[in-house]
DNA sequence: TTACGTTTGTTGCCGTTCCAACATACTTGC
DNA sequence: GCAAGTATGTTGGAACGGCAACAAACGTAA
C-alpha cells in the first residue's frame, strides 16, 4: 500500500482514525496527491465537482472572475482544510468558482463519490468519515452565518463590533488576540484598510476597547 | 407506527425513500410535531444543540439580538426546508441563535445523534439518509458562498449585478422572474429598499437591463 | 547606526448610501 | 367604481465609506 499519508495529526477529516486507517481509507477514495506552485489551479470553474481535496502543505485561495474583471477572493484555504467540499457532496454538477494556489502546495484529491458508497474493500471507517465529512461542512455552514452576520452591517464601525464581538463570544473572554493583521481584517471584514484603522482608533479613544496590534480589550 | 408524515413530495431530506420507509425513519430518529404560532420560539439561543427540524407547514426565521438591542434576520425556513441542521452537526454544543415562527407553523424535530449512529432497528436507509443530509447542507453551504460573494460588493448597484447575474447563471437564461418583491430583495442584499428602487431604475436607464417588476432580462 | 521595506495611523475630497418624507402605481374588498 | 392598503418610485440633506496620498512606527539587515 501507498502511504500517501504521513500524519492524521490536525486533520479533522481523519479524525478518530490511525494513520495506517487512514491510508487505507485514502486509497478506497482514490487518493491521490498533487503539487502546485503559486497561482496555479487545482480546481477551474466550469470542471466536474466530483473530487475533494485535503490541503497537506502550502496555502489555496478560492476565487471568482468578475463582471468587471475584478477577482473576488472568497476565502482562504490553510493546511490541513478541506477544499471543493460543499461543491462535491452538494450534487451540482460543475465547479463555480477557481481555486488556486496562494503558494506553492500539495494537496491531496479525493473522490467524492466513494465517500458515500459503501465500501469496497470492507474498510470500517466509512461510518467515521462520513461523520467528519458531516461536522467539517456544518461548522463551515456556521463560519459562513457569522460573517453573513458580520456583513449584514453596511458601516465598518458596525462590522468590526460585530466581529470582535463575536470573537469575544467564540473564545469565552473578552481580552482576546485576533488572527489577522490590519489589512487582513479589513479583507475579511470587506472594507478600506485606512477606513478600518481609522474606525480602530476612533472606537479605542470612544472607550470601546482598548487595543495594541492585534491584541483587544473589550470594556 | 405512528405516521407523522402525510408525504415524502418535496422534502429533500426524504429524497429516494417511500412515505412508509420515511415514516419508519422518522420514528427511528425519534421525531415528533411541534406547533407553534407566529412569533414564538423552535430554537432558543443557548439551548441544547442536538436536534434539528423539517418545516412542515408554515415559515421559520432565524434572527440574532445585536448588541444595539436590533434583531437581525439571519435566513427564512420555508416548507419542507431543513432548520437548525448545520447547529446540529456541526459538534456545537449549544444554538448561537434563535429560531422562531414566522407564522404559524408545524414543525417535525429529529434527533441529530440518531442520525449518525447505526440503526438499532436494521433500518436500511440511513446511509440514504445521510447522503441527503450531506447534499442538503452542502447546498446551504454553496447558497452562502454566493451571498457572501454578493455581500463583499459594497455598493447596491454591485451588489444588484452580482445578484442578477448569478441567478441567470444559476437558471441558464438571461430573462428570468427573481422570487422577491423590493423589500425581500432589500434585505436579501442588506441595502435600504428605497435606494435599491432607485438603482434599478437607474440601471435600466442606464441599458444594463430591462425589468418589470420582478421580471428581468439582462442585455 | 543607517537605510530600507512593511505595517499602521491620519487627513481631505468625492461619490454613494441612508433616512425620511412624499408621490405614484398596483391590489383587494366592498 | 371607489376606498383603503400595500408596493414601488423619487427626491434632498446628512452621514459614511472609498480612494489616494502622506506620516509615523516598527522590524530587519547591512
Amino acid at each position: 500500500m501507498v502511504k500517501l499519508l504521513s500524519s492524521v495529526q490536525g486533520y479533522e477529516l481523519f479524525d478518530g482514525m490511525s494513520l495506517e486507517e487512514a491510508n487505507a481509507m485514502v486509497e478506497c477514495l482514490d487518493g491521490h496527491v498533487i503539487s502546485r506552485d503559486k497561482g496555479a489551479a487545482i480546481f477551474v470553474e466550469g470542471s466536474h465537482a466530483n473530487r475533494f481535496g485535503a490541503v497537506l502543505s502550502g496555502s489555496l485561495v478560492v476565487v471568482k472572475d468578475g463582471l468587471d474583471g475584478k477577482r473576488i477572493i472568497i476565502k482562504r484555504i490553510g493546511e490541513k482544510e478541506l477544499v471543493a467540499a460543499a461543491q462535491a457532496f452538494s450534487g451540482a454538477k460543475i465547479m463555480r468558482v477557481r481555486v488556486e494556489a496562494d503558494a506553492p502546495s500539495r494537496i491531496l484529491i479525493l473522490n467524492a463519490e466513494r465517500v458515500c458508497s459503501p465500501c469496497c474493500n470492507g474498510c470500517a471507517f466509512h461510518a467515521r468519515l462520513v461523520r467528519n465529512v458531516m461536522r467539517i461542512i456544518s461548522a463551515k455552514t456556521l463560519e459562513l452565518n457569522a460573517k453573513i452576520e458580520i456583513l449584514s452591517h453596511r458601516t465598518t464601525d458596525d462590522r468590526l463590533l460585530a466581529y470582535l464581538h463575536t470573537f469575544a463570544e467564540k473564545c469565552g473572554s473578552n481580552e482576546f488576540d485576533i488572527p489577522f493583521d490590519r489589512q487582513q481584517l479589513a479583507d475579511f471584514l470587506c472594507v478600506e484598510r485606512s477606513a478600518l484603522s481609522a474606525e480602530v482608533s476612533r472606537l479605542a479613544r470612544a472607550g470601546a476597547f482598548a487595543c495594541h496590534k492585534n491584541h483587544f480589550k473589550l470594556t
